[in-house]
DNA sequence: ATTTTAATTTTCGAATATTGACAATATTTG
DNA sequence: CAAATATTGTCAATATTCGAAAATTAAAAT
């Protein structure tokens, strides 16, 4: 590993858990701690994270500091990570994928940053932002009006757009599941809108973490019989293993252990 | 086996294992360290990677290292702050503008953070989220491509939509004006855009600092005569002051002085 | 077969990076 | 507020990597 790399992973590892300690970062990247604060210090002159007394923040996480989406962003990380991570497995480079504006989702974005030639259409700000960052990838962002809670953008000036386009599989979280009526959102533009990318898409991959079984929301979706594949962590209980074996939905239970920091 | 051939090794190796070091690469090949060495100052000269100690990078990896909007943000930003301020009085509560993706706008969406009910169509990321952030407002983010350079969204996609919209007031800049060929851009796509915005118009404002005067870019997209009004800094030379009065352009040299630090 | 040319390897002093130790600061705790 | 603890920067020692030149090898040309 270069030092280049090393400090590649130090933000990387950052941006996966924000608040890591010099002595975390140094066990984590098998280096000595004044190497981290060698680096830390490097990438600050960068103007890449601000130094903190015993770590650092990045930069570009202070832009979304005090909006929602951050907030929703830590939440369950953990089990996000371990789905986002599986996730990625499913998508190889040069794939012509869909992105919800979720923040399981932009945990994806996160994961997908060694792959390469990604076709991504996507309405969320910061997963667009995320996947652009790579000159490989084509990052097509779909129109409409700026939700400013979600970090998001819907409208019907947008469903045109996603009905001429082909995608192989698109990614999808949810505010709630239920068997009965699928995945549901609270927002109507976003579930209007999610339902018109499916019309264009072959495979749709869910991606609910366990706390989001059994919720229902408002507006209904997709139905579990057109999910291709659920992904969900180690906190689903037996009961609902048992429940979505029964009908026969195809999912994989996602271990955060298996998650190393390196990735 | 060729040293072209070994070179496009070493692009594949560095594709599948980021960060290897130039020792992993001559052991991974069978050739000494000398020889990587050189290959990968070959390649460097070539633009196909970036050397870094240790190794070298893929030019097409190198992610988000300078963000270039946040460079050009802070190039002239006297005059721009100046320029936006005063353009931000042309604008009332309620208007339906158009903004562009510049850095001389956002200024101008920062200095509107007071101004509520504003109807904002825009194909500037940062531009739309910031005004966003006002839940009074109501912003439409134009689609298309994501451009990562310039932080801006373009594409043929992104014309229909603004061909159907009824906009009071644009507000524009540019890399470089001149008399004859009015405002110009660098990006083709970016003045193509801009071209189909200016004509569901009705005022067109043109923002241009001083230092932009004179220069020429490769793609025209408005004539002096189609401006409305022109705003500038007082860095503007008597000759141009002379040229702009001649050919009748209505315009301000805004103060810098005038602007307080806040905005 | 011999010379010429280009590519590769080897070698080595200089430059750069990493480590561990330690004194100087900062932060927390009682 | 002072003691206890944790974190920091500095510096010398060590290790790694670099670039350049010389030596070797391979390939092409005469």
């Amino acid at each position: 590993m270069t030092g280049y790399e090393r400090r590649q992973s130090l933000i990387d590892l950052l941006h996966r858990q924000p608040g890591m300690s010099v002595t975390e970062l140094a066990i984590a990247l098998e280096v000595s701690e004044g190497t981290i604060r060698n680096d830390l210090n490097a990438l600050e002159k960068e103007n890449r994270v601000k130094r903190v007394h015993g770590g650092a923040v990045l930069t570009d996480q202070i832009q979304f500091q005090d909006n929602s989406f951050l907030r929703r962003f830590k939440q369950n990380s953990a089990a996000k990570r371990a789905i986002a991570s599986r996730a990625a497995e499913l998508i190889n480079d040069g794939d012509s994928i869909l992105l919800d504006a979720s923040s399981t989702v932009y945990y994806l974005a996160l994961a997908l940053s060694h792959h390469r030639k990604l076709r991504v259409l996507t309405n969320g700000f910061e997963v667009a932002r995320q996947l652009a960052q790579n000159s490989t990838n084509t990052v097509i962002l779909i129109g409409g009006v700026v939700n400013n809670d979600s970090a998001s953008v819907t409208g019907i000036l947008s469903e045109k757009i996603i009905a001429e386009m082909h995608i192989d599989k698109a990614f999808f979280s949810c505010s709630g599941f239920s068997l009965e009526r699928g995945m549901t959102e609270v927002h109507l533009e976003e579930a209007q809108l999610k339902r018109k990318a499916i019309e264009s898409t072959r495979q749709v991959i869910a991606m609910i973490d366990s706390s989001k079984m059994g919720k229902e929301d408002l507006t209904p979706f997709v139905l579990p019989a057109r999910i291709s594949h659920l992904l969900t962590d180690s906190g689903l209980s037996r009961d609902w293993v048992g429940k979505l074996t029964g009908v026969g939905i195809s999912f994989t239970i996602c271990d955060e252990k298996l998650v190393a920091a390196d990735g």
